[in-house]
DNA sequence: CGCGTTTGACCCGCGC
DNA sequence: GCGCGGGTCAAACGCG
């Protein structure tokens, strides 16, 4: 009986510290949504003072601003994706399918962890890169920013992989069930189901409420 | 020996 | 113009 209450609590403990990682996630989604949001209705009064003006250089004009021009490109802000790992576990290795190089790592002023820099060396000219950093907030969570598009396909890593398993043919059952039991594919499934729920709702023109309420 | 990581130095943009 | 902070470079180092 002891044993079972003891299993139920650490069930509880668990779904508690899930619960807390995801309203970390959901702040801080909250927190870039209101900033775009406002950005988006910036945009909108810049437009409609254009046309009622009639003066289609007014708005080209606010954008020769230093400042104005770099609001504008943090609405092409790099994606950042979340994954949770093991809080002891110092290496910053995110498995995306690519192939990264490390190539620079600083300690950051709002942070504590030193951040890492990496570069795809799949292709020698490919531009991507990507910044890992352990979330402020919780140390077993690691925020990727990606920066920049690849400039090859999937297939070279595919084939980094056959050669890896020395060519030997994987059931795809096999595959997707290591797959769901990745935490890394189900950290960006989950993302990736919530991106689309957003999106239908936003469609519906519902009102989203991101106040999590406090335990 | 080759490749990847580490780490201090350097560069550059931004704010004051 | 100066200082600060983020991003990149490159030599040294470690590992297989």
């Amino acid at each position: 009986m002891d044993e079972k209450v003891e299993t139920l609590e650490a069930e509880l403990q668990l779904v508690r510290e899930h619960n807390n990682t995801l309203r970390l996630m959901l702040e801080l989604l909250s927190s870039k949504c209101t900033k775009l949001w406002s950005h988006l209705q910036e945009i909108n009064k810049v437009e409609q003072i254009g046309i009622s003006s009639n003066q289609i250089g007014s708005a080209s004009k606010l954008y020769t601003n230093k400042k104005a021009r770099l609001e504008f490109t943090t609405a092409k802000k790099p994606l950042e994706i979340f994954v949770r790992t093991d809080p002891n576990d110092d290496s910053m290795i995110i498995k995306d399918g690519y192939q990264w190089r490390k190539y620079g790592q600083k300690v950051t002023k709002d942070n504590a962890s030193p951040r890492a820099y990496f570069r795809c060396s799949m292709a020698p000219s490919c531009p991507a890169k990507k910044k890992v950093q352990r979330c402020i907030h919780d140390r077993s969570i690691l925020v990727a920013t990606y920066d920049g598009e690849h400039n090859h396909d999937m297939r070279l890593c595919e084939d980094v992989m056959q050669q890896h398993d020395h060519g030997s043919n994987i059931k795809i059952e096999e595959y997707v069930s290591s797959l769901i039991k990745d935490p890394d594919f189900t950290v960006a499934l989950a993302e990736a189901v919530a991106r689309t729920i957003t999106s239908q709702r936003k469609q519906q023109g519902i009102n989203l409420n991101m106040d999590v309420p406090e335990e």
